[in-house]
DNA sequence: TACGTGACTTTGG
DNA sequence: CCCAAAGCCACGT
């Protein structure tokens, strides 16, 4: 309450991960440059450690494909979770961002 | 208020 | 191919 509101920023990030379809993925970066700060991809990864856990942060990888080290249960958590939409998880586990990644539609 | 740390990405040696 | 540093924003001390 007493914070009027959060940052526009974190908000956008809360929207574009929100709006990530089942079986597609976006990459740090890329959620960055959509919320208005390009350089800004580490702060996506803040956000996710601290922001609410009903968005699907596990459609967010590393721009290589790889999935986030952090996430909790650990990788092999996250690679279910995609698993489960349909993502093939590569070995090492990878994930073909080339071919699932997904840009918000303006 | 200031400083350090961190779910990243790019650039340069 | 491997390593180091800069830049971005949020949060804890």
């Amino acid at each position: 309450m007493s914070d009027m509101a959060e940052t526009e920023f974190k908000q956008a990030v809360y929207e574009v991960v929100r709006r990530i379809p089942p079986g597609r993925v976006m990459t740090y970066g890329q959620v960055a440059a959509y919320c208005g700060a390009a350089r800004a991809a580490r702060i996506v990864g803040q956000i996710a450690m601290f922001g609410p856990d009903d968005l699907p942060w596990q459609r967010v990888v590393y721009k290589d494909g790889r999935l986030a080290g952090a996430f909790p249960g650990g990788r092999s958590h996250q690679a279910a979770l995609l698993e489960a939409e349909g993502v093939e998880i590569l070995p090492d586990y990878q994930v073909d961002v080339d071919k699932l990644l997904w840009e918000p539609q303006h």
